[in-house]
DNA sequence: GAGTTTGAAACT
DNA sequence: CAGTTTCAAACTC
């Protein structure tokens, strides 16, 4: 099993790994296999708050390690002498364990750093490997990893009690028994490994709370195994900085997810195979190197990693990663072929038939991202410029896969041909270091034709689609709504298009868009679906209804014209009050036209006017600037304003106060900051309040059970009282700063007051109705 | 909520 | 390209 080869790192930006340090060796030396000395160490607790047993050995950046598939042991060695730890997976259950156990072949501790690896228990080696083995019991013990790092700070983890635990409460070895983790945590530059349950989060050792960390996670799925599954996580984590131990406040480092597949040429291709599955297909240490690499928005919320195995013959790896999305977790999947072959078209339907979303199973952190009720299509892309590799997720039938790759020119092996990539929102938004305008998507043209590329500086999603009675319009590709996707008319070289702004894919209910794409005439719908599901699946629907948007108001336009925000931003009209609205699909020819017509006006109409600068989003800037004459550039009026960006030299502004050091602005800001503030405060007041009530309601129902229907006033407790005074309190505090008469101010005190009293007598009321029976 | 102001978009 | 008109949002009362 391959972690992570240093060419693979090279290409992974820092934000998620470094894997520098990390050198694969075929083979562990015996002599740093250093067997652990009997004592067992203190059955270190840990504690349980932190649920993280974890085994973690620390290595320099020298380090080699290898994870042997070919016994149940893991062993790390390095050149330097510095070690890493691997513990085997948690295996089975029951009476194979004995024979099966993991074994931890001891790291030694070179001069300097620090692993020190204390098996709990040691058994004979049941397997009679070498000496120094540590052989761990499937139940109850603990495997203490003890280190320091370079800094001097001890670093302790503890193979917990449950380290066998997920085999054993699936009983038979199911294949969802929960994984165990190994957890790969670079320490001042060290990798370290740790082994932990599936099920338990990170973030035991202290020392590792303290650093700033990134976390490959990989799950792995050993060879034949002959007592049932074994199932281990890698988790590769890396300090994000040096600084290690001195940043205090890195210890939840926010890693977006990705999964990458990718072999090097230098590099002997080598597998990683990961999943929750049982396989008993040994693990081809000839394939390619896989690396999965879990994203964390938390150190204590763990993301799976989950790399289904694929056919050794196969050239293309698939991998999957699925994440918490309850947790906002995102997950950006790449697929890379090998280098020595090219993606070929044909590969991505067995892509999608080895692909496998698989972790979590049994296990409430993991879920499958992707919902699709077909099994996806991974196609990778790489983003010329980009260090990051995209993916699109198709279903296999479409013909246009075939297409496009097939039509690439690109000769060039180390580059993917261009491949359509379908960023939905959720998978953009899981790598926020990928700049919106980095994503790009493929157009879609006739089957004889080379893929195209649309660069999208947008992220909603839009499609165009075929319309073939309507009439023809070939767009200025680069002008197009960002994010459109363009999809040629049935059969021909002459296309049409229908425009499908992305919220009209999440605006509209499923069925609709299923009867729309189903009844079209042309045959290649199935990209368009696909994209259609993932908008709807991959963007998560709550983010795709919520988004907020202000509903226009166009009188006179039919919202067919750019004054309409809707139109302008691509976006189909949807609960907006609108009078006569042409944006819609009812009125597909004419809303074309206009499109049409806007983009002769100006070809660049439908790109977002604040662009991003070069250093973020300090040097945003209105892409025309602004024209403002008597605003002063400090109110909504002013565009640049609007968008919280100040005035640059392109606006022909006339008395701009929007500029860096206008105290006129600066005023403006802060009561702007000010307001926020207050809003937030009161909103948390109130939720607190709405919190203690429930709570309070809850526990106090017998009493009003008992009661035969107690009086609101039985429910202002001291907690409600307290909260209640923060929101009266909150509430003088907003009067003060917007310096309201003391009348006024005494008037929203008590209003706030009335309110809180309306709150509570609601409750009361409520907590009298919901119990009718007992109360 | 009606009326006014404002500046972008559209038009000439 | 400049000037004018149209338009809808922002703003004020």
């Amino acid at each position: 099993m391959d972690v992570v080869s240093p060419e693979l790192n090279s290409l992974l930006p820092d934000e998620i790994m470094d894997t520098e340090a990390i050198a694969m060796e075929e083979e562990l030396p015996a002599e740093h296999l250093a067997a652990p000395p009997q004592s067992e160490p203190e059955p270190q607790q840990v504690p349980m708050e932190t649920e993280v047993p974890e085994i973690v050995s620390l290595c320099p950046a020298t380090t080699s390690m290898q994870l042997t598939s070919a016994s149940t042991d893991a062993q790390c060695s390095t050149s330097s002498g510095t070690q890493l730890l691997l513990a085997p997976s948690a295996k089975t259950t029951g009476p194979v364990v004995t024979q099966n156990l993991p074994k931890i072949s001891s790291v030694t501790v070179p001069a300097n750093h620090q692993l020190i690896i204390n098996k709990v228990a040691s058994a004979p080696a049941a397997d009679g490997k070498s000496p120094g083995t540590a052989v761990l019991k499937p139940e109850g013990q603990k495997l203490l990893v003890a280190g320091l790092s370079k800094t001097g700070q001890p670093i302790m983890l503890a193979l917990p009690h449950t380290w066998n635990k997920p085999a054993t409460t699936q009983g038979t070895g199911d294949v969802k028994a929960l994984p165990t983790q190994i957890k790969m945590v670079t320490t001042v530059g060290k990798p370290v490994i740790a082994v932990s349950s599936a099920s338990q989060l990170m973030g035991s050792s202290t020392t590792l709370q303290a650093q700033q960390l990134k976390t490959l996670q990989i799950t792995k799925k050993p060879p034949v195994s002959t007592a049932g599954p074994m199932i281990t996580k890698l988790i590769i984590t890396k300090a994000l900085n040096n600084k290690g131990l001195s940043s205090p406040a890195s210890a939840a480092p926010v890693v977006t997810g990705r999964v990458v597949t990718q072999s090097t040429p230098v590099t002997p291709p080598r597998t990683l195979t990961i999943g929750e599955t049982v396989s008993t297909v040994p693990q081809n240490a000839s394939g390619n190197s896989k690396v999965a690499i879990s994203p964390l928005k938390s150190p204590s919320k763990l993301t799976v990693v989950s790399v289904a195995s694929q056919s050794p013959n196969s050239p293309q790896k698939s991998v999957t990663l699925p994440l918490n999305m309850a947790l906002g977790q995102q997950i950006l999947t790449v697929q890379q072929s090998a280098t020595t072959s090219p993606a070929k078209a044909g590969t991505s339907q067995s892509t999608a038939q080895t692909l496998k979303t698989v972790g979590g199973v049994g296990t409430s952190q993991f879920k499958t991202i992707i919902p699709l009720t077909t099994p996806p299509n991974v196609q990778q892309i790489q983003v010329p410029g980009s260090r990051f590799h995209y993916v699109r997720l198709v279903t296999a039938t479409t013909g246009s896969t075939t297409a496009q790759s097939g039509g690439s020119t690109n000769t060039n092996p180390s580059i993917q041909p261009a491949k359509p990539v379908m960023m939905n929102a959720a998978v953009r938004m899981s790598v926020p270091i990928i700049p919106a305008q980095s994503i790009k998507q493929v157009v879609p043209k006739p089957l004889t034709s080379a893929a195209q590329v649309v660069t999208t500086s947008q992220t909603p999603q839009r499609l165009i689609m075929p319309a073939t009675h309507l009439p023809q319009i070939q767009p200025n590709l680069t002008s197009l709504p960002p994010g459109t996707v363009l999809a040629p008319a049935h059969g021909s070289g002459n296309m049409s298009y229908a425009v499908l702004p992305a919220p009209y894919v999440t605006q509209i209910p499923q069925s609709a868009f299923v009867t729309l794409t189903s009844s079209s005439t042309f045959s290649t719908a199935t990209p368009i679906q696909t994209q259609a599901r993932l908008s709807l699946n991959g963007l998560s629907t709550s983010e795709a209804t919520s988004r907020p948007r202000k509903p226009c108001n166009c009188t006179r336009s039919q919202c067919l014209k750019l004054y309409c925000d809707c139109f302008a931003n691509g976006e189909f009209c949807n609960n907006c009050n609108c009078v006569n609205c042409f944006n819609n699909l009812d009125h597909e020819s004419e809303r074309l036209k206009a499109i049409k017509a806007c983009l002769d006006r100006n070809p660049v109409a439908f790109k977002p006017k604040i662009g991003k600068g070069k250093q973020g989003e300090s040097d945003r800037r209105h892409s025309k600037g602004c024209n403002c004459k008597k605003s002063g550039c400090l109110k909504n009026y002013c565009e640049c304003y609007e968008a919280k960006i100040m005035c640059s030299s392109i606006c022909k502004c006339m008395g701009c106060k929007n500029f860096e050091e206008s105290p006129e602005r600066k005023t403006l800001m802060h009561l702007a900051d000010a307001a926020e503030v207050r809003v937030q405060q009161q909103t948390a007041a109130k939720t607190k309040l709405s919190s203690q009530i429930s709570d309070l309601l809850t526990r106090t129902t017998p009493a009003i059970t008992s009661g035969g229907g107690k009086l609101p006033y039985t429910f202002v407790t001291k907690e409600v009282a307290e909260v209640t005074c923060d929101c009266l309190l909150e509430q003088a505090e907003q009067a003060e700063l917007t310096n309201q008469p003391q009348a006024v101010a005494e008037r929203l005190i008590l209003e706030e007051f009335g309110r809180c009293l309306r709150r509570i007598i609601s409750f009361a009321g409520k907590a009298k109705t919901d119990c009718p029976i007992n109360c």
